[in-house]
RNA sequence: UCCUCAGUAGCUCAGCUGGUUAGAGCAUCUGACUGUUAAUCAGAGGGUCACUGGUUCAAGUCCAGUCUGAGGAGCCA
C-alpha cells in the first residue's frame, strides 16, 4: 500500500491541520538527532521531519544518515522553527533502505563538483542542481508534445536504424551483426554487407528530417522527437554523440512560415518553464549567480537566468541575412582591430567567434541567419534566385550557439536531382525520397532543435554532458 | 582530432627555486549537547601524491610517454 503516500510537493501546498500523512523519500540531512531533512524528487524543497527525542531507539537513530530511505507516518503541522512553513510530527518511521554513510558518496555538504557527479551520474539525480535541471527537461518534452499537439501535429516516430548515410550530417556509428575479427568479404577485399542482418550497410540514424518529409507530404505538419546519433569525436560543453532534437516539418511553409514556427516554439517552450517550473528555475539562477560572483567583472553575465529568459520570450528574434551578416562583421570595429581569428568573407562558413560576435556582442539577443551560400549548406535546401543562396535559417542563441538549423526544402524535382549530383549524393539509392517530389510535390520547410541544447538555454547549464542523465561522449559510456 | 590547463585523503583544495614523518576545511567514526536549518562542540582514523619510465645523494615537486578530466577550436544540434 505505498500508494497511500502523499509527495512533498503536495503535502507542502496544503495547510496544516494536524492530519495524518504518510511520506517517503530519501535524507537530505539529519540534525541534532530530531530533524530529517526528506525529500522525494517532487520538488526542489525538502520536507522536514521531527522525530521527538524518544521516539526512536538508539539502533534506528543510527541508521538515519544522509541517504538513507524512509517511510514517515505523522501529523502535518505549523514549524515552530524558522525555515520552514509546515512540518511532519513523526509517529512512526520506518528505515525502508539503509544508506552506508562510509560508503555513501555524496555528502552533500562538500559541495561535490559537476565533473565528479557526472562520475556518478547515478546518484546526482539526488542533488538540488540535478533535481531541478531533471525536472525542468522533463517539462521541456512534455511543453514540446503540447506545442505540437495544440496545433494539430502528428508525432512521427522516425527509425533508429537506417541505411542511408545520404544526410551528410556526420560521422555515424554502424549497426551490424558481422562477426568484427572475420567478417565475408568480396573478391576485392571490401566487406559483404550483403551478408549483415539487413542485407545492406546499416547505422544509427544522424537525422529523421527525410523521413519526415515522407510523412508531412500526407499530415501536412508531422514532428520527430527522438535519439539521434553521431560519431564525431567531439569533446566540447555543446556536443554529444548521442542526443535528443527536435524535427518538425510542415508542408505548404515557405522559409518565412518556418522562421515564425520556431521562434514561436522557442518562446512558448521558455514560457512554459517559467510558469510551471519557477522553484527551481530560481534555484538555478541563484546557483549560476553564486558561480558568476568567482568570475572576473568582464566575464560576467548581464542578466540573471530568469531576467535573460524574459528578455528572450518578450523580444522579437533578430532576421538577417548572411550576406548582412557578413558586412556587419567587415564593419565592425572588432574586425578592424583584426580581432577575429579567422578570415571574414562572403563565402566563408561563419565561425563561432563571428556567430558570438553578432549573437553577444552584435544584437544581444537571438539572431535569425538566413540565405547562405549554397556550397555550405546540405543538397535538400531549395535553392533562392539569386542561383547563389539557399533558404537556410539558423537560430543562433546566447552562450549556446546553434540551437536551431532549419530551411525551406527544395521542393522541384529536377532542381533536386541536379543539386544532388553537384554534391556527389548518390540519387539512385534515394529515389524513395525522390519520389516525394513526383508525385504531388508541395513547397515545405522544417527545422531541427537540439533538446539538449534548448535544456541548456533554460537551465543556464554550461556543459551539454549535465543537462542528460548519462551522457554519452568519446571515450565515455557508463552507466 | 588539434591547442591549453589539470590529476595530492571520500569531497574541495594548499604543498615555494627538489631536502626529514605530505597538510587544511568538509565528510566519516567515537563521545557530548538537543527546536535544528550546510546544527554545534571535543577527539580519532584516513594517502600507491593518476600510471610507466627517466634525471638526481634525494622527486608530490624536474623530464618523457601513457591514461583520464576540464576549457577552447573544428564538426554540428
Amino acid at each position: 500500500m505505498f500508494n497511500k503516500r502523499t509527495k512533498i510537493k503536495a503535502l507542502l501546498a496544503t495547510e496544516p491541520a494536524g492530519q495524518e500523512v504518510t511520506v517517503m523519500g530519501w535524507v537530505r540531512t539529519f540534525r541534532n538527532n530530531q530533524f530529517i531533512a526528506l525529500n522525494d524528487g517532487s520538488t526542489n524543497q525538502n520536507l522536514q521531519v521531527v522525530a521527538a527525542l524518544g521516539l526512536l531507539d538508539d539502533e534506528t537513530l543510527k541508521r538515519i544518515t544522509t541517504g538513507t530511505s524512509l517511510k514517515v507516518v505523522g501529523e502535518l503541522v505549523v514549524s515552530q522553527g524558522k525555515g520552514q512553513k509546515s512540518e511532519v510530527k513523526a509517529v512512526s518511521i520506518e528505515v525502508l533502505g539503509d544508506c552506508d554513510s562510509e560508503q555513501y558518496p555524496l555528502q552533500l555538504k562538500n559541495r561535490p563538483s559537476l565533473e565528479y557527479l557526472r562520475e556518478i551520474a547515478h546518484l546526482r539525480f539526488r542533488t538540488n542542481t540535478f533535481g531541478a535541471v531533471f525536472r525542468i527537461r522533463h517539462s521541456l518534452a512534455f511543453a514540446i508534445h503540447k506545442f505540437f499537439n495544440d496545433k494539430g501535429f502528428i508525432y512521427l516516430h522516425t527509425p533508429v536504424i537506417t541505411a542511408s548515410d545520404a544526410e551528410g550530417a556526420g560521422e555515424m556509428f554502424r549497426v551490424t551483426t558481422l562477426p568484427f575479427d572475420n567478417p565475408p568479404r568480396n573478391d576485392d577485399g571490401s566487406i559483404n554487407f550483403k551478408e549483415d542482418f539487413f542485407g545492406k550497410s546499416t547505422n544509427l540514424t544522424v537525422s529523421g528530417q527525410l523521413e519526415g518529409e515522407l510523412a508531412a507530404m500526407a499530415f501536412s505538419d508531422i514532428y520527430t522527437f527522438g535519439p539521434t546519433f553521431r560519431a564525431e569525436n567531439s569533446n566540447t560543453t555543446r556536443h554529444l554523440a548521442e542526443f535528443w532534437m527536435i524535427e518538425p516539418e510542415m508542408a505548404f511553409y515557405d522559409i518565412e512560415d518556418n522562421m515564425n514556427l520556431a521562434e514561436e516554439f522557442i518562446k512558448y517552450l521558455i514560457g512554459y518553464v517559467m510558469s510551471n517550473n519557477r522553484e527551481d528555475l530560481v534555484f538555478l539562477a541563484q546557483r549560476l549567480a553564486d558561480e558568476e560572483k568567482q568570475l572576473p567583472q568582464d566575464k560576467r553575465s548581464e542578466f540573471g537566468l530568469i531576467e535573460k529568459l524574459i528578455f528572450v520570450q518578450s523580444n522579437a528574434f533578430e532576421r538577417i541575412t548572411y550576406t548582412e551578416a557578413i558586412d556587419i562583421l567587415l564593419n565592425s570595429s572588432h574586425y578592424k582591430k583584426k580581432k577575429f581569428q579567422y578570415e571574414v568573407k562572403w563565402g566563408i562558413d561563419l565561425q563561432s567567434e563571428h556567430e558570438r560576435y553578432l549573437v553577444e556582442k552584435h544584437f544581444k539577443k537571438p539572431v535569425i541567419v538566413t540565405g547562405y551560400p549554397a556550397a555550405i549548406k546540405a543538397f535538400y535546401m531549395r535553392m533562392n534566385d539569386d542561383g547563389k543562396t539557399v533558404a537556410a535559417m539558423d537560430i543562433l542563441a546566447p552562450g549556446i550557439g546553434e540551437i536551431v538549423g532549419g530551411s525551406q526544402r527544395e521542393e522541384r524535382y529536377n532542381n533536386l536531382v541536379e543539386r544532388m549530383e553537384a554534391m556527389h549524393v548518390p540519387v539512385e539509392e534515394m529515389q524513395w525520397y525522390l519520389d516525394t517530389r513526383r508525385f504531388g510535390s508541395v513547397p515545405h520547410a522544417g527545422f531541427g532543435l537540439g533538446f539538449e541544447r534548448m535544456v541548456q538555454f533554460v537551465t543556464g547549464m554550461t556543459n551539454i554532458r549535465d543537462v542528460i542523465p548519462f551522457a554519452r561522449t568519446p571515450k565515455n559510456c557508463e552507466f
